[in-house]
DNA sequence: GTCTATATGACGATAGAC
DNA sequence: GTCTATCGTCATATAGAC
């Protein structure tokens, strides 16, 4: 079995759901920009577009996952860390040329209220990266409670700030959040 | 000059590009459930889908903007103040059967990179918003630099939370951004 | 496993009557 | 201002040869 042809598939696929979103994009740019045959896809994936897109998505999920513990475990410092996954972030935003940033975001507000399977992988996807996140900062000595309401919040907002980013074709509302970040990660508080 | 069929459209659009996208959308749809006329759409709106989306976006980013200058002018205390916008926020969603929240976020990513007309007009509904926050927050005695870092950090958090909250179909993602952004909000910090 | 050809329907947009 | 009919294009999906 050869597996090319399917990753040319998964790979081609994950980039334009990330630029134009699910509905966005159709299946004749994505053979033709992979230069898969078309006869491929229904063969690799026979229920078509969705279960096409549900592959990038988790894969996509796993590559966002994969880098953000690669970078946590750069530093032991739970704020040092996460900044450090900002610069990151920030980093490959500038090099999309304000495209990129947030593979899922698109396809999960697109699908959420009509496919199932979409939904559920990218909550999947979602809910790794921000257990990465709370596993790294509940290391790092905070509550178990307050460090699983951070993870989400980061999360969050990365998303929430690349959308504005995009928008506004900038990366200041990325580098917002990143100082913001610094200072909530600061906050030690009473009330959790 | 009757204006109830083209705010009928614009309406019906509104509603469903937040739910679907732009690309989710057809004007197929929106006639249908609009009750518009197929040949009204384009005497109002004459290049076509492009224009009434627009209308919509512009539209929903006031709608956004009124409600949250209404209930920040509501308390004095900032932070008092966007808790009980993200309150709101939580309730909308809830009763919106976790499809809305964020009217704008759709659109913009799926457009950001194709239309520079739908990324200007989401952009300049985004600005405000965030304009809203920020002069509530210099009001209550941010320093502006401040104020406008933490406004901006807000409505990526809130446009993020929805993502993950409808996702998961649940409300947690933004009742733990609710509760983070009450602490770092009492953050008063040296580092601006 | 891959290829071409095609089925079937939805899309955005337009023309011309009224 | 509204309506219907229709154009041309695109979409996803499938069938059958190789």
């Amino acid at each position: 079995m050869d597996n090319t042809t399917r990753q040319q598939l998964v790979e081609t696929t994950s980039r334009l759901l990330e630029a134009q979103g699910y509905h966005g994009t159709g299946l004749n740019q994505i053979i033709r920009e992979s230069g898969a045959p078309r006869g491929s896809l229904y063969y690799y994936f026979p229920d078509g577009k969705e279960e096409l897109a549900a592959a990038a998505v988790a894969e996509q999920g796993e590559r966002m996952r994969d880098f953000t513990v690669a970078v946590l475990s750069q530093v032991a410092d739970p704020a040092e860390a996460v900044d450090r996954v900002m610069a990151g972030m920030i980093e490959h935003f500038s090099a999309s040329h304000f495209c990129g940033g947030a593979p899922l975001a698109a396809v999960a507000l697109e699908t959420a209220a009509r496919s199932a399977r979409l939904r559920t992988t990218c909550a999947a996807a979602y809910n790794e990266l921000i257990a990465a996140f709370a596993a790294k900062l509940t290391a790092g000595g905070y509550p178990e409670i307050r460090a699983a309401r951070l993870a989400t919040v980061i999360v969050a907002g990365i998303e929430g700030a690349v959308i504005l980013s995009r928008t506004q074709q900038s990366v200041e509302p990325l580098t917002r959040l990143r100082e913001e970040l610094h200072i909530l990660l600061g906050c030690k508080v009473e009330r959790m």
